[in-house]
DNA sequence: CCTGACCTGCTGCAAAATGTCGCAGCCTGA
DNA sequence: TCAGGCTGCGACATTTTGCAGCAGGTCAGG
Protein backbone atom coordinates (compact mmCIF):
# COMPACT_ATOMS: atom_id res chain seq x y z
CA UNK A 1 0.00 0.00 0.00
CA UNK A 2 1.03 3.64 -0.66
CA UNK A 3 2.11 5.41 2.37
CA UNK A 4 -0.17 7.49 3.88
CA UNK A 5 1.82 10.78 5.31
CA UNK A 6 0.42 12.16 8.90
CA UNK A 7 1.48 15.19 9.61
CA UNK A 8 1.19 16.39 13.25
CA UNK A 9 1.18 20.10 14.50
CA UNK A 10 1.46 20.49 18.15
CA UNK A 11 3.99 22.36 20.31
CA UNK A 12 3.60 19.50 23.09
CA UNK A 13 6.27 17.10 21.97
CA UNK A 14 5.40 14.95 24.45
CA UNK A 15 2.28 14.40 23.52
CA UNK A 16 3.59 14.66 19.62
CA UNK A 17 6.00 12.52 20.25
CA UNK A 18 3.46 9.99 21.54
CA UNK A 19 1.46 10.58 19.12
CA UNK A 20 3.42 9.73 16.43
CA UNK A 21 4.84 6.64 17.75
CA UNK A 22 1.52 5.29 17.76
CA UNK A 23 0.92 6.37 14.41
CA UNK A 24 3.98 4.75 13.08
CA UNK A 25 3.26 2.04 14.55
CA UNK A 26 0.12 1.32 12.01
CA UNK A 27 1.88 2.25 9.28
CA UNK A 28 1.90 5.83 8.55
CA UNK A 29 4.59 7.94 7.80
CA UNK A 30 4.73 10.50 10.46
CA UNK A 31 5.72 14.33 10.85
CA UNK A 32 6.05 16.67 13.54
CA UNK A 33 5.54 19.99 13.51
CA UNK A 34 5.89 22.45 16.91
CA UNK A 35 3.90 25.44 15.71
CA UNK A 36 2.05 26.71 13.25
CA UNK A 37 4.52 28.68 11.53
CA UNK A 38 6.59 25.71 11.38
CA UNK A 39 4.09 23.39 10.26
CA UNK A 40 3.50 25.78 6.68
CA UNK A 41 7.11 24.58 5.17
CA UNK A 42 6.81 21.18 6.36
CA UNK A 43 2.79 20.70 4.91
CA UNK A 44 4.26 22.05 1.41
CA UNK A 45 7.29 19.55 1.69
CA UNK A 46 5.71 16.55 3.28
CA UNK A 47 2.85 16.78 1.40
CA UNK A 48 0.77 15.09 3.94
CA UNK A 49 -2.65 13.39 3.47
CA UNK A 50 -3.82 13.35 7.29
CA UNK A 51 -3.30 16.11 9.74
CA UNK A 52 -3.76 16.46 13.48
CA UNK A 53 -3.93 20.30 14.66
CA UNK A 54 -3.98 22.07 17.60
CA UNK A 55 -5.49 25.12 18.36
CA UNK A 56 -3.98 26.93 21.26
CA UNK A 57 -0.29 27.15 20.74
CA UNK A 58 2.48 29.80 20.71
CA UNK A 59 2.55 32.04 18.22
CA UNK A 60 0.19 31.47 15.93
CA UNK A 61 -3.67 29.40 16.29
CA UNK A 62 -3.97 26.83 14.38
CA UNK A 63 -6.95 28.14 13.14
CA UNK A 64 -5.26 30.89 10.75
CA UNK A 65 -3.04 27.41 9.52
CA UNK A 66 -5.95 25.89 8.60
CA UNK A 67 -6.89 27.72 6.07
CA UNK A 68 -3.90 28.40 4.26
CA UNK A 69 -2.88 24.27 5.00
CA UNK A 70 -6.10 23.53 2.91
CA UNK A 71 -4.92 25.87 0.34
CA UNK A 72 -1.61 24.19 -0.36
CA UNK A 73 -3.03 20.92 0.59
CA UNK A 74 -7.02 21.22 -0.63
CA UNK A 75 -7.15 17.08 -0.26
CA UNK A 76 -6.17 16.76 3.24
CA UNK A 77 -8.05 16.20 5.77
CA UNK A 78 -7.58 17.94 8.95
CA UNK A 79 -8.94 17.38 12.08
CA UNK A 80 -8.63 19.48 15.01
CA UNK A 81 -7.53 18.83 18.34
CA UNK A 82 -7.36 20.81 21.19
CA UNK A 83 -7.26 20.74 25.09
CA UNK A 84 -9.16 24.01 24.98
CA UNK A 85 -12.65 23.28 23.07
CA UNK A 86 -15.06 25.49 22.80
CA UNK A 87 -18.37 25.13 20.36
CA UNK A 88 -17.34 28.57 19.19
CA UNK A 89 -14.14 27.52 17.62
CA UNK A 90 -15.35 23.95 17.02
CA UNK A 91 -17.85 25.81 14.26
CA UNK A 92 -15.11 28.30 12.79
CA UNK A 93 -12.78 25.09 12.58
CA UNK A 94 -15.74 23.03 10.79
CA UNK A 95 -16.31 25.98 8.84
CA UNK A 96 -13.07 26.49 7.42
CA UNK A 97 -12.68 23.24 6.72
CA UNK A 98 -11.96 20.96 9.13
CA UNK A 99 -13.03 17.45 9.03
CA UNK A 100 -13.72 16.98 12.81
CA UNK A 101 -12.77 18.66 16.38
CA UNK A 102 -11.46 16.88 19.10
CA UNK A 103 -11.05 17.63 22.53
CA UNK A 104 -7.78 16.34 24.71
CA UNK A 105 -7.07 13.82 25.73
CA UNK A 106 -7.89 12.02 22.36
CA UNK A 107 -6.54 8.44 21.68
CA UNK A 108 -5.15 7.29 18.39
CA UNK A 109 -8.23 5.64 17.49
CA UNK A 110 -10.56 8.25 18.19
CA UNK A 111 -8.16 10.43 16.14
CA UNK A 112 -8.33 7.89 13.26
CA UNK A 113 -11.67 7.26 13.49
CA UNK A 114 -12.72 11.35 13.03
CA UNK A 115 -10.20 11.42 10.18
CA UNK A 116 -11.84 8.68 8.38
CA UNK A 117 -15.48 9.52 9.25
CA UNK A 118 -16.81 10.61 5.76
CA UNK A 119 -19.96 12.41 6.12
CA UNK A 120 -22.32 13.62 8.96
CA UNK A 121 -24.06 10.79 10.07
CA UNK A 122 -27.63 12.72 11.78
CA UNK A 123 -27.56 9.85 14.23
CA UNK A 124 -25.96 12.08 17.15
CA UNK A 125 -27.23 11.68 20.40
CA UNK A 126 -28.12 14.90 22.17
CA UNK A 127 -27.29 15.20 25.63
CA UNK A 128 -29.80 14.78 28.08
CA UNK A 129 -28.77 16.79 30.24
CA UNK A 130 -28.65 20.22 30.24
CA UNK A 131 -25.27 22.16 30.60
CA UNK A 132 -23.46 23.19 33.53
CA UNK A 133 -23.35 26.92 34.03
CA UNK A 134 -19.83 26.82 34.36
CA UNK A 135 -19.74 25.08 30.96
CA UNK A 136 -22.10 27.38 29.75
CA UNK A 137 -20.67 29.93 31.18
CA UNK A 138 -16.85 29.13 29.32
CA UNK A 139 -18.48 28.41 25.89
CA UNK A 140 -19.75 32.29 26.07
CA UNK A 141 -16.93 33.35 26.75
CA UNK A 142 -15.38 31.39 24.26
CA UNK A 143 -17.50 33.38 21.69
CA UNK A 144 -17.48 36.60 23.00
CA UNK A 145 -13.21 35.92 22.94
CA UNK A 146 -13.43 35.17 19.38
CA UNK A 147 -15.68 37.51 18.12
CA UNK A 148 -12.85 39.99 19.29
CA UNK A 149 -10.14 38.12 17.85
CA UNK A 150 -8.68 37.00 20.89
CA UNK A 151 -8.42 40.70 22.64
CA UNK A 152 -9.02 39.74 26.20
CA UNK A 153 -9.44 43.57 27.71
CA UNK A 154 -12.27 43.88 25.28
CA UNK A 155 -13.98 40.67 25.80
CA UNK A 156 -13.64 41.41 29.61
CA UNK A 157 -15.28 44.82 29.29
CA UNK A 158 -18.04 43.52 27.40
CA UNK A 159 -18.87 40.31 29.78
CA UNK A 160 -18.47 42.64 32.41
CA UNK A 161 -16.24 41.08 34.41
CA UNK A 162 -12.55 42.15 35.02
CA UNK A 163 -9.92 41.94 33.32
CA UNK A 164 -7.79 39.81 35.38
CA UNK A 165 -10.79 37.71 36.14
CA UNK A 166 -10.89 36.81 32.64
CA UNK A 167 -7.43 36.70 32.10
CA UNK A 168 -7.22 33.61 35.03
CA UNK A 169 -10.67 31.69 34.16
CA UNK A 170 -8.68 31.34 30.54
CA UNK A 171 -5.58 29.93 31.89
CA UNK A 172 -7.24 27.42 33.32
CA UNK A 173 -9.06 23.70 31.40
CA UNK A 174 -11.91 24.01 29.95
CA UNK A 175 -14.88 22.36 32.40
CA UNK A 176 -14.83 18.95 31.42
CA UNK A 177 -17.89 16.77 31.98
CA UNK B 1 -37.59 46.15 0.49
CA UNK B 2 -39.10 42.40 -0.20
CA UNK B 3 -40.23 40.84 2.90
CA UNK B 4 -37.14 38.19 4.33
CA UNK B 5 -38.94 35.02 6.01
CA UNK B 6 -38.28 33.88 8.84
CA UNK B 7 -38.83 29.88 9.84
CA UNK B 8 -38.67 29.17 14.12
CA UNK B 9 -38.53 25.66 14.69
CA UNK B 10 -38.90 25.17 18.28
CA UNK B 11 -41.07 23.53 20.80
CA UNK B 12 -40.95 25.64 23.19
CA UNK B 13 -43.71 28.11 22.65
CA UNK B 14 -42.72 30.92 25.07
CA UNK B 15 -38.94 31.27 23.54
CA UNK B 16 -40.75 31.13 20.19
CA UNK B 17 -43.44 33.70 20.77
CA UNK B 18 -40.66 35.88 22.24
CA UNK B 19 -38.64 35.82 18.92
CA UNK B 20 -41.47 35.74 16.72
CA UNK B 21 -42.56 39.00 18.20
CA UNK B 22 -38.84 40.49 18.37
CA UNK B 23 -38.38 39.40 14.65
CA UNK B 24 -41.43 40.71 13.33
CA UNK B 25 -40.63 44.26 15.38
CA UNK B 26 -37.75 43.72 12.69
CA UNK B 27 -39.62 43.57 9.68
CA UNK B 28 -39.12 39.96 9.37
CA UNK B 29 -42.70 38.29 7.99
CA UNK B 30 -41.85 34.97 10.35
CA UNK B 31 -43.18 31.38 11.16
CA UNK B 32 -43.35 29.23 13.78
CA UNK B 33 -43.37 25.54 14.05
CA UNK B 34 -43.28 23.43 17.11
CA UNK B 35 -41.57 20.21 15.71
CA UNK B 36 -39.49 19.08 13.28
CA UNK B 37 -42.25 16.79 11.43
CA UNK B 38 -44.38 20.21 11.56
CA UNK B 39 -41.90 22.23 10.10
CA UNK B 40 -41.23 20.33 6.87
CA UNK B 41 -44.45 20.95 5.41
CA UNK B 42 -44.21 24.72 6.63
CA UNK B 43 -40.90 25.34 4.81
CA UNK B 44 -42.15 24.12 1.63
CA UNK B 45 -45.12 26.42 1.80
CA UNK B 46 -43.16 29.60 3.32
CA UNK B 47 -40.38 29.20 1.52
CA UNK B 48 -38.02 30.86 4.58
CA UNK B 49 -34.81 32.46 4.37
CA UNK B 50 -33.87 32.23 7.58
CA UNK B 51 -34.17 29.73 9.97
CA UNK B 52 -33.66 28.97 13.81
CA UNK B 53 -33.76 25.44 14.68
CA UNK B 54 -34.02 23.56 18.17
CA UNK B 55 -32.01 19.75 18.24
CA UNK B 56 -33.88 18.96 21.19
CA UNK B 57 -38.01 18.85 20.37
CA UNK B 58 -40.20 16.20 20.85
CA UNK B 59 -40.12 13.48 18.31
CA UNK B 60 -37.72 14.17 15.55
CA UNK B 61 -34.99 15.57 16.23
CA UNK B 62 -33.40 18.66 14.54
CA UNK B 63 -30.53 17.28 12.94
CA UNK B 64 -32.66 14.95 10.85
CA UNK B 65 -34.80 18.02 9.57
CA UNK B 66 -31.54 19.83 8.82
CA UNK B 67 -30.53 17.90 5.46
CA UNK B 68 -33.97 17.65 4.50
CA UNK B 69 -34.51 21.61 4.89
CA UNK B 70 -31.61 22.09 2.88
CA UNK B 71 -32.44 19.98 0.22
CA UNK B 72 -35.79 21.99 -0.34
CA UNK B 73 -34.39 25.14 0.29
CA UNK B 74 -30.93 25.40 -0.59
CA UNK B 75 -30.36 28.79 -0.55
CA UNK B 76 -31.99 29.06 2.94
CA UNK B 77 -29.77 29.72 6.44
CA UNK B 78 -30.45 27.75 9.27
CA UNK B 79 -28.68 28.45 12.64
CA UNK B 80 -29.21 25.65 15.13
CA UNK B 81 -30.19 27.01 18.21
CA UNK B 82 -30.44 24.94 21.61
CA UNK B 83 -29.92 24.50 25.53
CA UNK B 84 -28.72 21.18 24.78
CA UNK B 85 -25.67 21.88 22.55
CA UNK B 86 -22.12 20.28 22.51
CA UNK B 87 -19.38 19.72 20.49
CA UNK B 88 -19.94 16.77 18.72
CA UNK B 89 -23.69 18.25 17.52
CA UNK B 90 -22.19 21.74 16.60
CA UNK B 91 -19.92 19.59 13.95
CA UNK B 92 -22.83 17.51 12.92
CA UNK B 93 -24.64 20.59 12.17
CA UNK B 94 -22.08 22.85 10.41
CA UNK B 95 -21.06 19.66 7.82
CA UNK B 96 -24.96 19.39 7.65
CA UNK B 97 -24.89 23.05 6.33
CA UNK B 98 -26.31 25.07 9.61
CA UNK B 99 -24.56 28.22 9.43
CA UNK B 100 -23.62 28.46 12.78
CA UNK B 101 -24.64 27.13 16.25
CA UNK B 102 -25.58 28.97 19.48
CA UNK B 103 -26.55 27.63 22.93
CA UNK B 104 -29.31 29.37 24.34
CA UNK B 105 -30.34 31.31 25.63
CA UNK B 106 -29.22 33.99 22.89
CA UNK B 107 -31.35 37.02 22.52
CA UNK B 108 -32.12 38.50 18.57
CA UNK B 109 -29.35 40.08 18.20
CA UNK B 110 -26.70 37.01 18.58
CA UNK B 111 -29.13 35.26 16.11
CA UNK B 112 -29.56 37.71 13.61
CA UNK B 113 -25.78 38.16 14.19
CA UNK B 114 -24.96 34.08 13.77
CA UNK B 115 -26.90 34.42 10.74
CA UNK B 116 -25.33 37.58 8.75
CA UNK B 117 -21.73 35.92 10.03
CA UNK B 118 -21.41 34.22 6.79
CA UNK B 119 -22.31 36.40 4.49
CA UNK B 120 -19.18 37.68 4.31
CA UNK B 121 -20.62 40.86 5.39
CA UNK B 122 -17.52 43.47 6.32
CA UNK B 123 -19.84 45.68 7.77
CA UNK B 124 -20.00 43.61 10.75
CA UNK B 125 -22.34 45.92 12.90
CA UNK B 126 -20.03 44.61 15.34
CA UNK B 127 -21.16 46.52 18.41
CA UNK B 128 -24.16 45.36 20.09
CA UNK B 129 -22.92 44.35 23.45
CA UNK B 130 -23.19 40.49 24.08
CA UNK B 131 -24.83 39.42 27.36
CA UNK B 132 -22.90 39.51 30.80
CA UNK B 133 -21.78 36.44 32.29
CA UNK B 134 -23.90 36.46 35.17
CA UNK B 135 -27.13 37.42 33.06
CA UNK B 136 -26.18 34.24 30.71
CA UNK B 137 -25.97 32.55 34.42
CA UNK B 138 -29.10 33.83 35.46
CA UNK B 139 -31.36 33.14 32.66
CA UNK B 140 -29.37 29.81 32.03
CA UNK B 141 -30.35 28.94 35.58
CA UNK B 142 -34.30 30.62 35.57
CA UNK B 143 -34.43 28.17 32.71
CA UNK B 144 -33.67 24.91 34.07
CA UNK B 145 -34.96 25.75 37.60
CA UNK B 146 -38.28 25.91 35.61
CA UNK B 147 -37.57 22.74 33.60
CA UNK B 148 -37.69 21.45 37.06
CA UNK B 149 -40.40 23.30 38.54
CA UNK B 150 -38.98 24.90 40.64
CA UNK B 151 -36.93 22.49 42.37
CA UNK B 152 -33.82 23.81 43.80
CA UNK B 153 -32.33 20.71 44.64
CA UNK B 154 -32.64 18.83 41.13
CA UNK B 155 -31.94 22.35 39.33
CA UNK B 156 -28.61 22.72 41.15
CA UNK B 157 -27.54 18.90 40.52
CA UNK B 158 -28.22 19.32 36.78
CA UNK B 159 -26.19 22.60 37.01
CA UNK B 160 -23.05 20.88 38.44
CA UNK B 161 -23.38 23.73 41.25
CA UNK B 162 -23.81 23.13 44.99
CA UNK B 163 -27.70 23.21 46.34
CA UNK B 164 -26.61 25.85 48.98
CA UNK B 165 -24.57 28.17 46.18
CA UNK B 166 -27.54 27.83 44.12
CA UNK B 167 -29.65 28.70 46.77
CA UNK B 168 -28.02 31.88 47.74
CA UNK B 169 -27.70 32.80 44.04
CA UNK B 170 -31.75 32.58 43.66
CA UNK B 171 -32.09 35.33 46.60
CA UNK B 172 -30.38 37.58 45.44
CA UNK B 173 -31.31 39.79 42.60
CA UNK B 174 -32.27 39.52 39.35
CA UNK B 175 -28.74 40.42 37.85
CA UNK B 176 -28.50 43.99 37.72
CA UNK B 177 -25.45 44.96 35.48
C1' DC C 1 -49.28 6.22 62.44
C1' DC C 2 -44.47 5.45 61.45
C1' DT C 3 -40.69 5.51 58.20
C1' DG C 4 -37.79 6.54 54.56
C1' DA C 5 -36.73 9.64 50.86
C1' DC C 6 -36.59 14.32 49.41
C1' DC C 7 -36.86 19.37 49.73
C1' DT C 8 -36.01 23.71 52.02
C1' DG C 9 -33.74 27.27 54.98
C1' DC C 10 -30.07 28.39 57.62
C1' DT C 11 -25.40 28.47 60.35
C1' DG C 12 -20.34 28.07 60.30
C1' DC C 13 -15.94 27.47 58.30
C1' DA C 14 -12.21 26.80 55.21
C1' DA C 15 -10.96 26.94 50.46
C1' DA C 16 -11.25 29.06 46.05
C1' DA C 17 -12.55 32.73 43.01
C1' DT C 18 -12.83 37.63 42.27
C1' DG C 19 -12.12 42.69 42.35
C1' DT C 20 -8.45 46.00 42.60
C1' DC C 21 -3.94 48.13 42.09
C1' DG C 22 0.23 48.40 40.25
C1' DC C 23 4.20 47.51 37.28
C1' DA C 24 6.83 46.42 33.20
C1' DG C 25 7.17 44.92 28.53
C1' DC C 26 5.23 45.21 23.69
C1' DC C 27 3.15 47.11 19.69
C1' DT C 28 1.22 50.63 16.86
C1' DG C 29 -0.34 54.77 14.97
C1' DA C 30 0.39 59.88 15.33
C1' DT D 1 9.58 59.38 20.20
C1' DC D 2 5.28 59.54 22.67
C1' DA D 3 0.61 58.28 24.05
C1' DG D 4 -2.41 54.69 24.56
C1' DG D 5 -3.99 50.09 24.41
C1' DC D 6 -2.94 45.08 25.44
C1' DT D 7 -0.80 41.44 28.06
C1' DG D 8 1.07 38.75 32.00
C1' DC D 9 1.67 38.59 36.56
C1' DG D 10 2.26 39.53 41.75
C1' DA D 11 -0.11 40.86 46.04
C1' DC D 12 -4.03 41.40 48.96
C1' DA D 13 -8.62 42.44 50.72
C1' DT D 14 -13.26 40.67 49.75
C1' DT D 15 -16.70 37.63 48.22
C1' DT D 16 -18.41 33.64 46.76
C1' DT D 17 -18.15 28.69 46.86
C1' DG D 18 -18.13 23.90 48.57
C1' DC D 19 -19.19 21.08 52.36
C1' DA D 20 -21.18 19.23 56.53
C1' DG D 21 -25.00 19.46 59.51
C1' DC D 22 -29.43 20.31 61.67
C1' DA D 23 -34.45 20.91 62.09
C1' DG D 24 -38.81 21.10 59.94
C1' DG D 25 -42.13 19.89 56.16
C1' DT D 26 -44.23 16.91 52.60
C1' DC D 27 -45.53 12.72 50.60
C1' DA D 28 -46.21 7.75 49.60
C1' DG D 29 -46.24 3.05 51.29
C1' DG D 30 -46.41 -0.21 54.86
Amino acid sequence: MPETRFLIVDDDPVFSRVLARSLTRRGYSTRVAESAEEALPVAIEFNPHLVTLDLKMEGETGLLLLPRLLEIQPDCKVVILTGYSSIATAVEAIKLGAVNYLCKPADTDEILAALEQEEGNPEQAIAEKPMSVNRLTWEHIQKILNENDGNISATARQLGMHRRTLQRKLQKRPVRE
